[in-house]
DNA sequence: GTCTATACCTAGATAGAC
DNA sequence: GTCTATCTAGGTATAGAC
């Protein structure tokens, strides 16, 4: 129970900032990364805005996060559901290209995160084990129906389709026209079960 | 044509700095990436190392290049023996696990080449276009043999493995215990025509 | 809670001696 | 060609006023 009413503001006051920051961040990516760009951008001074995060690594640990939870109320519409892979992930692929601050904010903090005393290691190691398990039993979801290939174990695959996302990306980032959803996607087919016709007959 | 002989022997420092450069941020990851830490490494000073390369970009291009150089002789044992994919290829992303600073390097760079007016942006386009290009048709064989799935395009499979092998790095950065050789291997093997069990009888 | 101002640090680049 | 010394820039973090 917090001493004053000011606690709960000022974690409503984080999250209004953080809401802001994904925005400005997706929209420009952002160049420098420099804390002094979010200040501005969010419009506040470089010292109100660490005041709230601390650090500047803090500050960008928690927009990761902060994206996502919004992503996650966008895309994930209950893992039970069949469609779910080629859908709501491959949508997701694709939403990353509207985002491109996002997609080199992520790249960029997933290298320096090697570090374990980086404050983002954490966060790197959590969500890549969340990410791979509920991909991981969706996939076998997809097997018990017949309509993926039991050729290699759910587990394995979703730490692949992780990678391709992950490499797509920067790769993307070197050149804005490869088609990163495109890539999963032809993935997905090439280890799907359908009849549908080879790609080179 | 050079006004001294100065010239050549100029090229052969840099080369021997390059050779030095590479062991040593192999074996030892550099935290900062700093230039200093190269200089101090190759036994020059921070403005001894310059001199030779000009920029601390260029620097790190160059330190990529040499790479590429040393591991093409090591593993490319010519393109046209079928069994060139799965042994050179999975060679060369088990090899990369001795080397951990070069794999830090590589990411790091990749994610700042974006930005088109980057020095290294051209290796990395560059690069990309040879790497997929000679994979494609290792896969191309490779399917002409009978040996791996047609359901797939060989450019399409090879931006795939590309994009498998560097996102499995950043796994790896984030968790050495990851083994990116056997990633890349499942699916190759998840691909393949060869009878060999299913993983998931 | 937010600002201005500043301290402090790191790192790349450059000048100039040898 | 290589070094020492220094300049400069840019960025984080913090002190202190409001």
């Amino acid at each position: 129970m917090p001493k004053r009413g000011s606690y709960a503001k000022g974690v409503a006051k984080r999250d209004e900032i953080l809401t802001r920051a994904l925005d400005v961040v997706a929209e420009q990516g952002f160049r420098g990364a420099s804390v002094r760009e979010i200040a501005d951008a969010v419009g506040l001074s470089q010292a109100g805005l660490l005041h709230y995060f601390g650090t500047k690594e803090q500050l960008f640990v928690e927009i990761l996060r902060k994206r996502d939870e919004v992503d996650l109320t966008r895309f994930e519409h209950g893992t039970d559901a069949p469609a779910f892979l080629s859908e709501d992930f491959t949508g997701l692929v694709a939403h990353n290209a509207e985002v491109p601050g996002l997609v080199e904010l992520f790249s960029r903090m997933s290298v320096e995160a090697a570090d374990t005393a980086h404050p983002a290691h954490d966060y790197f190691v959590r969500r890549g084990e969340e990410v791979r398990t509920s991909f991981a039993s969706a996939l076998r979801a997809q097997q018990d129906a017949g309509k993926l290939s039991d050729r290699i174990a759910p587990e394995a695959l979703a730490r692949i389709f992780q990678a391709v996302s992950d490499g797509m990306q920067l790769q993307w980032l070197i050149d804005r026209d490869v088609d990163m959803a495109a890539a999963v996607q032809a993935l997905f087919d090439a280890l799907s079960t359908e009849p549908g016709p080879p790609q080179r007959p």
